[in-house]
DNA sequence: CTACAAGGTTGTCGCGCTCCAATCAATAGA
DNA sequence: TCTATTGATTGGAGCGCGACAACCTTGTAG
């Protein structure tokens, strides 16, 4: 099954070599019959340009390099969707691994991508050291994507998770809420951020935090809540790191005999397919997943085509989607009253799950 | 930033570019202090063999083409992460594009695809013509999973989804309930087959099958379910096209005051994340995406390296998993009786949603 | 009739690499 | 000493294509 080349091409239909080069690359230089008679050729052969061939002969590589961190979760997933829609547009393909959290497991993928020589390497919540980054933003333009590093040679597209953190917190105290605890994400991306501010808009609500050591997964969640049911009962509101660990929190809370949100209100963070089942209907901050790979593939087409030579950093504003887990407190003045009570007695509380 | 070459590692090394290549390719044949001196060069370089002149000269590629119908499906992207681990293991990378279950789009992308010269292409789900299908393995081997289709040149990995509709129905029929419906697929990839499964094994129970057309969707499910209950409001059991289809019956049925398993018994399909989440819990069937993924590329790989000639066609056995959307009916004597009425005026029922 | 321009077309080189025949060195056998 | 034999190394052709200068047309102005 050897394919048909240029040169078969251009035996068939009576041409040179170099003019069937130039009908396949649109030139206006090429008289209609001429072409005519090419494409005819072509497709009775069934001639398809070479990808590779061209990419070595011209030395620009319509190929985007993409290392995303983990496929099993959702928001990565809807990432490459984006970035798959944007770099189909611009007639880019796709070449995807996995990196699994594993930073070892990263370095190798963007070993293996950066051979291919590349026009861009779109990094998908990468957990790699910097220093690598920066070496591979070398050989190729880096983008990368819920990961913000301070390396110039890097651009980035993160939310602004502290002021997601902001308006989860406002939320919640607006409905009358004072014990409101966060389960956190640990070490994962973003989630320093998501401490922070919670920790600033719970200071500045005067109300005393309360962090909970977690992660961004359902187990998480489970195991979260239920350090939190034994160590702080009193607690009516309770800000989770993502969508996953929200529920996770959910079920657990459910099995303990509280209702969400009678008892105990619950807002995640991402906006995930999950979060809008209306079985879940959970109150989240929306992170415009598809709309952050899109101009993740932007941002690096202007750096590929030299629009652009300094570096972006990208942050992008969280929205808060009220659903059905957070409501008011049974009674706003009694959470209210044991919240005084807490922050006088305990102005700063952390626990271990 | 211009890389480095052969030529450069070769003139460092004291070598020419053809002992370049043999230690690159770990060739046996090249002296201990020869190999070093290259290594030694190469790396003071940074050099990195450039894979797409690689696989120009060397006629075989590594890169493994891949269509997936749709990322924002659970099913797919754990289906992606399968194949990728398996295609990682083996040395080879992906070539990824999304074809959002449209036929004109999945054409353009298997073309694309093809341009690069792959090994082979693994096609997820998809929906194209099988005339395509089989236009493109006279180019590259392909292999299709989760789509059954009869051509000698395709593989293909499927579940045995008319095996896996019988499970659901004896499964709901050995809990007592008689009046048991199936939201379908519609025209998705193994609808048929769960439809054909369905009908069997009701008429084998001696039950009235009761069909309502729906799609693989969490709107489907909410149409379907509201379909279901006012044209058939007798029902208690109901086996769902897929999870997502699932879960949006289970929240339409709860809008409607009714609970889950008490008043009507739920089963979805696939066995996806969300099937899995404590607060959801869904009895359904498992399909081992992972290992279908996996399967895939193995296939695929047999037939890259000439392993294997003929047609295969795998198709694995799901298996139920109980959780606690299903229980046997408030009364499995009255269900019973209800049932062997329904049979009795109508022994065939179809609802459109 | 020549000069010239502009539109078309072609030959050739090289992208970075693999592959293979050819070469060379060193040792073993006659 | 003169081949074989083996092992290590090299030059060169070619993968399919793009870039570019050179080359042919025609047509038009001088």
């Amino acid at each position: 099954m050897g394919r048909a080349t240029m040169q078969d091409v251009a035996l068939r239909a009576g041409v040179s070599r170099a003019l069937v080069s130039l009908v396949m690359r649109n030139s206006p230089r090429v008289s209609p019959q001429r072409r005519a008679a090419v494409f005819a050729a072509a497709t009775e052969l069934g001639y398809r340009p070479h990808a590779m061939a061209r990419q070595l002969a011209s030395r620009d590589s319509t190929v985007l390099g993409v290392l995303v961190s983990d496929l099993h979760n959702q928001f990565f997933a809807d990432l490459v969707d984006g970035v798959d829609q944007a770099a189909h547009e611009q007639g880019f393909s796709l070449l995807l691994q996995t990196g699994q959290r594993r930073a070892a497991r990263e370095e190798q993928v963007i070993d293996t991508l950066l051979s291919f020589s590349p026009a861009g390497l779109v990094l998908l919540g990468p957990v790699v050291a910097t220093r690598i980054m920066a070496a591979a933003a070398r050989q190729s333009p880096v983008i990368a994507v819920t990961r913000s590093c301070r390396h110039p040679d890097i651009d980035t597209v993160t939310d602004d998770s502290e002021a997601g953190a902001r308006l989860a917190v406002a939320h919640l105290a607006g409905l009358g809420h004072r014990r409101i605890a966060h389960l956190d994400g640990g070490n994962g991306a973003q989630a320093a951020l998501r401490r922070r501010g919670y920790r600033a808009a719970m200071a500045e609500a005067g109300l005393a935090p309360l962090i909970v050591r977690s992660e961004y997964t359902e187990t998480g969640g489970v195991l979260g809540a239920r350090a939190l049911l034994s160590s702080a009962p009193e607690t009516t509101a309770v800000f989770c790191s993502n969508d996953l660990n929200a529920v996770g929190a959910i079920a657990e809370l459910e099995d303990h005999g509280l209702q969400v949100p009678a008892d105990m209100s619950v807002v995640g963070y991402d906006n995930t397919a999950l979060a809008a089942l209306r079985h879940v209907s959970l109150t989240t901050l929306h992170q415009p997943r598809h709309e952050m790979g899109r101009l993740a593939v932007e941002l690096l087409l202007d750096r590929i085509r030299g629009n652009r030579d300094t570096v972006a950093r990208l942050q992008l504003e969280p929205t808060l989607v009220v659903r059905k887990t957070t409501a008011a407190p049974r009674s706003a003045a009694t959470a209210a009253a044991r919240a005084v009570d807490g922050a006088a007695t305990s102005p700063k509380r952390e626990v271990s799950a």
